[in-house]
RNA sequence: GGGCGAUUAGCUCAGCUGGUUAGAGCGCGUCUCUGAUAAGGACGAGGUCCCUGGUUCGAGUCCAGGAUCGCCCA
């Protein structure tokens, strides 16, 4: 039912999260979420793909940036006509949950683990990834984030990791997955490896101890090599040093000893001057055997403790010597295989060392490197230790440092389908650019085998049966094929139950590999998963992949959006969507990091109780481009209400108060006769629809908004403005713009701020249950003036040059002039003359006159439009310049404006210049009130004569009463007795002007017989005393 | 050490394919309007567009090098 006044009042002082409850009050319902869904059934589908939060945590301010991302898109893809499905999700596996727990239960280790029981373990871990979920929930609804919760899917659920083992299997089948011995980033507390993405979030800035060790050479007294290292516990298992054979290393002289190190580096470490020696390529040190710096492990085959050569040694820092250890590095590790070094690792899965260690044993290895520098201090094999601050990858939930750590680890060998990788990246379209082929690209690129595998307990079981010799592997599919395979296939797939599946495969007992895999792998899965896809939903699947739209927080790259792409490319070929959105970093107000441990992080509950979600979300979208992060807080968002959210209450609120008094009616644009400046509204309108629909379709939220608020700008600050008579009046054609084009800001906006949109939208129109069932406007070219446009804006030029002027001679606008002169040629003539009635108001002017030569204020300056002669005359610009310049210019501007050539002379050729080849500025003259811009100018004439001065008395006598109603609390539309006292000069000019008085203060009539009582003000410092009372 | 991004007014940010007076909002100062009134308007102060070179008739914009900051990776 479309609204027709009287409206709802509109409190202008409205609070606007209190406005925002009702509206969810109302979206409830009317069930306006799943309405404008049902609305779509049948439509083209806009894919959007939830990437899954984890609910163990509390939503934070940058939970709520990217949520008001992925809904605005998927808002206003609806609105123009798509089918946009979102189905929630959540990510539930993984070591997040797991340290949740065993930090609730006071654990340390996987033994306490373990000891506890899995089953138990893994209850409570479940139990526990859920835990805010309804805060997640009621945060969701709140920020208007339409996603379909009770939908949702969740990771932990049997059908999606039934679906997971089922993409485990295709990789498996193709044979990419594999069981390696590497060297792995390794999290010695959590006892796990971590993929390389995992690792890619956990690098922090730390110190760490780093030691100039010395190497002796065996039966060279008093002669070493010099080592460097930042690992001071792995020299416990130093087995050889790598020297590279085209560096030349040097024997330089300390004191009594002599050190053999890189020649480059000598100075660096040892200090100038140094004396060097004996150069040699480092090829030819390869076999020199030396001292180990421990005792305790000897046995690293025939060239343990031999000097090993290396294309990965560098003189970029260090010594040019570098000590190897084969199990605690990845070029170590492949070192040692070249070398057939025995790999001894006296590490246990804790980071404890084992009893080889001598006196370390039992110590964590990370803290036992005071001691040991301590125990090489003592045998006088330390040379130097000093601190070293590096960025060094830490485990990304428990924060513990890494170890890089030889172990077994299943891989998916995404290695062999690199090509794939990089041909599905190119698909993409991503949101910047530049992370396409730069961060993201540049990733793949460099892209490893996926260490899939983890050693925990909550998590997607890795679906690998193995008999004990190793020799028969069987990568599972699904429940059903566990079953034909004669398992007793538990009603949970997790463990502990999974454990105990097993079952006899030629001849021989299967058991499950007991690794979980990598959660990322089951984000990477959502696409299908979510689905239970293959199992069921198959058509579902096809409908909704790949999605047209997802969007995260740049973090992400080598997270969700790698796992994404990987799982798809290695399954379809493909990438699992189309569009990318990235979004930056939320840092507080002064641009630091928001940490908890800092106490800057912004709730974003505060955020919306004190200024509303609109206007959070207002300035997510405006403030900047998205990626580039932000500087949030509390008072940034307050701004971006008082800038958009404010101004466009306030021109609706003056609107319907209008409306009410006059009690109009809601007349069509096609009913009324519209005026020059409605027309000019109605076309900007078509302009910032353009604009808007144009943006958003390439997910440009910022420049969209921005030129929403420029619009309601105009409207309120110009339309508005120069028509309030009208609206006093109750004209038609001024509601039914302004009614017009508030409706189209409401729509405009509706996909950014969809609550106070909605709230103006039911109040002023109201056909449909909400403005989020409406279709997108689509601009009206029938509506559309450029022209108009053009027109206007040179009027107000015009009239910002008059107002500049009187500030200038420091008269009021009250005070009328007589006259304005406006120098103005041909179209700019015309222009203004459109709008004249509108320059005398703003100006308040009895009349325009115009010039077309500038003689009476001031001359005119010729200058050349560099823009359209430089292509022309290219490096003859400076000639030409000086010809120009050098033109009569009263006469050539004449000439030009009346559309005529001029001509000038260059390099012997005569050439014509037209309108456009010539800039005319304005110099004004002397003594003249004249501003000018550019060939613009507007001067005032600013002798004032008795009439105008009466006149103007009279428009503070007004100004006077306005005010006096105003304190005696009378409603706008009250009309008033005034009786009025005072100076005889005041009261002569009030008479001359009684009709124009009567009008302006609504007052049914006037006695000039004097006010007893009532206000008492002052007019040019003349006595003025008002009486007011109500009719 | 490498990759990517950023650097424009006191603050937060615009500046399209290079075009000669670099813009907006906020803040500040001075006025002003008032039938939207704890809003609105005008004017003003405030910029070596990070630096150095280069290309060009012309560079905030393009190229090279450097500095600083951020993110990512070794």
């Amino acid at each position: 039912m479309r609204r027709v006044p009287p409206y709802e009042p509109v409190d202008r002082s409205q609070a606007f999260p209190a406005l925002e409850v009702e509206i969810l009050e109302r979206w409830r319902e009317r069930d306006v979420f799943h309405e404008s869904i049902r609305r779509r059934e049948g439509a083209e589908p806009f894919v959007f793909y939830e990437g899954p939060p984890t609910a163990n945590g509390r939503p934070g301010s940058h939970h709520v940036l990217s949520r008001v991302f992925k809904d605005v898109f998927s808002r206003y893809r609806t609105m123009r006509g798509r089918l946009v499905h979102r189905k929630g999700g959540w990510d539930c596996h993984g070591l997040p949950v797991e340290l949740e727990v065993e930090k609730k239960l006071g654990f340390q280790s996987k033994e306490d683990i373990e000891r506890y029981g899995v089953a138990e373990f893994n209850a409570q871990c479940r139990e526990s990834v859920l835990r805010y979920i309804d805060e997640w929930n009621e945060l969701t609804e709140r920020i208007g984030f339409w996603l379909d919760t009770d939908d949702a899917y969740y990771t932990l659920d049997d059908s999606y990791i039934e679906s997971v083992w089922w993409s485990l299997k295709q990789v498996f089948d193709q044979g990419l997955l594999y069981e390696g011995h590497k060297v792995v980033p390794y999290c010695p507390r959590c006892g796990t490896a971590l993929s390389s993405h995992e690792v890619a979030q956990g690098y922090k800035e730390v110190v760490d101890p780093s030691a100039y060790v010395r190497f002796g050479v065996r039966g060279e007294e008093g002669v070493s090599f010099l080592g460097w290292t930042t690992t001071p516990w792995t020299l416990v298992s130093n087995a050889a040093l790598a020297v590279h054979p085209d560096v030349t290393y040097v024997r330089a002289q300390v004191g009594e000893e002599t050190l053999i190190l890189a020649e480059a580096l000598a100075e660096r470490v040892l200090g100038e001057g140094i004396e060097t020696s004996d150069p040699v390529k480092g090829a030819d040190l390869e076999g020199t055997a030396y001292e180990p710096p421990f005792p305790y492990i000897a046995d690293y085959g025939e060239h343990g403790h031999t000097v090993l050569l290396a294309d990965f040694v560098t003189t970029d820092d260090g010594t040019g010597v570098v000590h190897t250890a084969v199990a605690f590095g990845e070029d170590d590790f492949r070192l040692g295989e070249a070398y057939g070094l025995e790999v001894q690792n006296p590490v246990l899965g804790d980071g404890t060392f084992d009893e080889r260690a001598g006196p370390f044993a039992g110590r964590g290895v990370k803290e036992a490197d005071p001691d040991i520098l301590e125990a090489l201090r003592d045998a006088g094999r330390l040379y130097r230790a000093e601190d070293y601050e590096h960025s060094y990858p830490h485990c990304w939930r428990c924060e513990t440092p890494l170890i890089y750590y030889a172990k077994s680890s299943w891989y998916v060998r995404t290695t062999e389908r690199k090509e794939e990788l990089l041909a599905a990246n190119e698909a993409v379209e991503w949101h910047p650019g530049h992370i396409k082929h730069g961060r993201f690209g540049k990733w793949l690129e460099n892209n490893v085998d996926w260490a899939l595998s983890r050693e925990r307990y909550w998590g997607t079981p890795l679906p690998i049966w193995r008999s004990d010799d190793g020799e028969e592997v069987v990568c599972v599919s699904s429940r059903a094929e566990l079953a034909e395979l004669g398992a007793d296939v538990p009603e949970d797939l997790h463990r502990p139950f999974v454990d105990d599946v097993t079952f006899e495969h030629n001849g021989k007992t299967m058991r499950r590999v007991p690794d979980l895999i990598d959660v990322w792998w089951d984000s990477g899965c959502m696409p299908f998963a979510q689905w239970h896809a293959p199992f069921e939903n198959g058509e579902k699947f096809e409908q909704r992949f790949p999605a047209d739209y997802i969007c995260e927080a740049l973090d992400q790259t080598r997270g969700w959006f790698y796992s994404l792409l990987a799982v798809s490319t290695l399954l379809y070929g493909r990438a699992s969507f189309e569009t990318v959105l990235c979004l930056g970093l939320i840092l507080d107000g002064e641009g630091q990091k928001m940490s908890k441990s800092k106490g800057n992080v912004v709730v974003p509950w505060d955020v919306l109780d004190t200024h509303g979600a609109d206007a959070l979300r207002w300035y997510y979208f405006t403030s900047k481009q998205p990626w580039d992060g932000y500087r949030f807080s509390l008072e940034a968002v307050g701004e971006s209400v008082r800038q958009f959210i404010k101004t466009l209450w306030n021109t609706y609120g003056f609107m319907v108060l209008y409306a009410n008094v006059n009690d109009v009616g809601t007349a069509a644009l096609e009913e009324v006769d519209l005026t020059d400046i409605d027309r000019w509204a109605l076309s900007r309108l078509q302009e910032t629809t353009e604009i808007a629909i144009e943006r958003l379709d390439d997910y440009d939220t910022t420049v969209a908004g921005r030129a929403i608020a420029a619009l309601v700008e105009d409207l309120s600050n110009w339309y508005v403005r120069r028509s309030r008579r009208r609206f006093w009046d109750g004209d038609p054609a001024a509601f039914a713009t302004l009614r017009e084009c508030l409706l189209g800001v409401a729509k405009l906006a509706a996909p950014l701020t969809p609550f106070v949109t909605d709230a103006i939208y039911g109040n002023l129109d109201g056909a449909e249950p909400s403005v989020h069932l409406c279709d997108y406007p689509e601009p009206d070219p029938a509506l559309r003036d450029v022209g108009l446009e053009w027109q206007m804006s040179l009027v107000r030029e015009a009239v910002g040059l008059g107002l500049a002027a009187r500030a200038h001679v420091k008269l009021k606008v009250r005070q009328p002039l007589r006259e304005a002169i406006v120098v103005a040629g041909g179209r700019e003539r015309e222009a203004i003359g459109r709008f004249e009635g509108l320059l005398l108001e703003e100006l308040n002017v009895k009349s325009v006159r115009y010039v077309s030569e500038a003689d009476e204020l001031g001359r005119f300056e010729l200058k050349p439009n560099y823009r359209s002669l430089g292509p022309r005359f290219g490096s003859q610009m400076p000639q030409v310049a000086a010809a120009v310049g050098g033109l009569d210019a009263d006469a050539a501007a004449r000439t030009l404006r009346d559309g005529g050539e001029v001509h000038v002379a260059i390099g012997g050729h005569d050439h014509a210049l037209g309108a456009d080849d010539i800039q005319m500025a304005l110099r004004p003259l002397e003594g003249y009130e004249v501003e000018r811009s550019g060939s613009h100018a507007v001067a005032l004439d600013v002798t004032i004569d008795d009439t105008l001065r009466r006149e103007g008395v009279a428009r503070e006598v007004v100004h006077a009463v306005q005010n006096a109603r105003k304190q005696a609390g009378l409603d706008v539309a009250d009309r008033i007795d005034l009786s009025l006292g005072g100076d005889a000069a005041v009261l002569a000019a009030v008479r001359e002007h009684e009709d124009y008085l009567l009008g302006e203060t609504l007052a049914v009539s006037v006695d000039l017989s004097g006010a007893e009582t009532g206000a008492r003000a002052e007019i040019e410092g003349l006595e003025l005393l008002i009486g007011v009372s109500r009719v």
